[in-house]
DNA sequence: AGTTTAAATCTACATCGTAGACAGAGGCGA
DNA sequence: TCGCCTCTGTCTACGATGTAGATTTAAACT
């Protein structure tokens, strides 16, 4: 080590910079969003956190819109559709995919928007789209009705994980619910205290899932 | 006219300028985002579009978000839901609050975030709530039941209108969809080609509707 | 009239998205 | 090997933006 003359000093190790690269940058934007929130959420914070220029994004994105494509992308990529039971009843494997979907979002309640405000057109979600559709008329399901089905779907979850989350990240903005006793303690606060935020969502995939039994007359 | 001395001009009609309502600049806000986009949006044009000072609408609104609660409200306010068939079946009338929810919402495409991405807390909201909960109660609901029911069509409609509202406004942005005898035309694109973005959305309601029926075990 | 108070205006600042010019490094044909 | 080209990252610059704060104006009340 001290044997080597002509750098002063050798650093104990360039800490391996390549270059940046799309998918990196897209999950380092998602991790900010995570940590800090999408409101505090910019392209220059995104450069100087992977430690390049502030404006170093701009060479792989064309704009914020672009980059908050790719971080819709990893969130989809991270529900690692591959792993789903494509084998087993097709009912099962939509709410398997539904129930994926909603466990993902909810892992980054401040990405949920970002998400929820575009459609994803990438590929690994267009491949996820034909096999599903591929399996269900495979069990007798015409394409144009498994889409409808799938559409709902994809709304109701959606819908779902961004109410949970906004109201999970907005608690304590607000007034409190009125406990029992109060002047405002109506039917409504009544039945909130009855139920969880949370537990209408999988009677709903039930409720969608059967009713799109039968097809259209 | 030119009798009086002391101010030397009468001016024709002072243009009525009383004063800024929140309500006012409420509705003028959703106003610029319906005709410039959300992205265009912000706190000094509407102060200089309304014929204030740019920073006059912060003695209204806390900030930005404060406003945009505003927004929400004003959007829910458009719903009418007065006017609502109170009179007839609970099914017919949560089916029709949802169309009008979701009729309201595409009027302002620009808007649907705004309205998907925060609880509606107001006091026109919950009063809805209640008289909901109170009617299915009469019909031999459970408010705990009606409560998930509703979140259910709520998030379902939220999630249908944003996703619809998404892909009109971001249409163009991206790729066209493969036509026939592209190698990209795979099952998706035909189902795609024989369905509508939305004819999936009345089936989904109604499917909701019905697998509320029982009450759960 | 004088005083209190709310509404509107003005100034100021840090930050943002993005455009555009510039620099170094690696590849490649000559 | 030389010169060139392209790709990535850097730097500077500009016009907005959200919001804090001081200041003015006008209305309301005593």
């Amino acid at each position: 080590m001290t044997a080597d003359p002509s750098p002063p000093v050798r650093l104990p190790e360039p800490p391996t910079r390549p270059t940046l690269t799309r998918e990196y940058l897209a999950t380092a934007a998602l991790a900010l969003i995570d940590t800090h929130g999408l409101r505090k959420f910019s392209m220059r914070k995104l450069g100087a956190a992977v430690g390049f220029d502030p404006m170093a994004v701009y060479r792989h994105y064309a704009d914020q819109e672009d980059l908050f494509d790719g971080v819709a992308e990893a969130l989809f990529a991270e529900i690692d559709v591959g792993t789903l039971p494509w084998d087993g009843p097709w009912r099962r494997l939509a709410r398997d995919y539904c129930l994926r979907l909603r466990d993902t979002l909810l892992r980054h309640p401040h990405a949920v928007q970002v998400f929820a405000t575009r459609p994803v057109r990438s590929p690994a979600s267009i491949d996820t789209g034909v096999k599903m559709l591929t399996k269900l008329r495979d069990d007798g399901i015409p394409p144009a009705q498994a889409l409808r089905l799938f559409r709902c779907l994809r709304e109701f979850t959606v819908g779902h994980a961004l109410a949970i989350a906004v109201t999970r990240l907005g608690a304590g903005r607000r007034s409190r619910r009125p406990g029992p006793g109060s002047p405002d303690y109506n039917l409504l606060a009544e039945a909130a205290d009855a139920t969880t935020p949370d537990d209408h969502f999988e009677a709903g995939l039930t409720a969608i899932l059967h009713g799109f039994e039968q097809p259209a007359p």
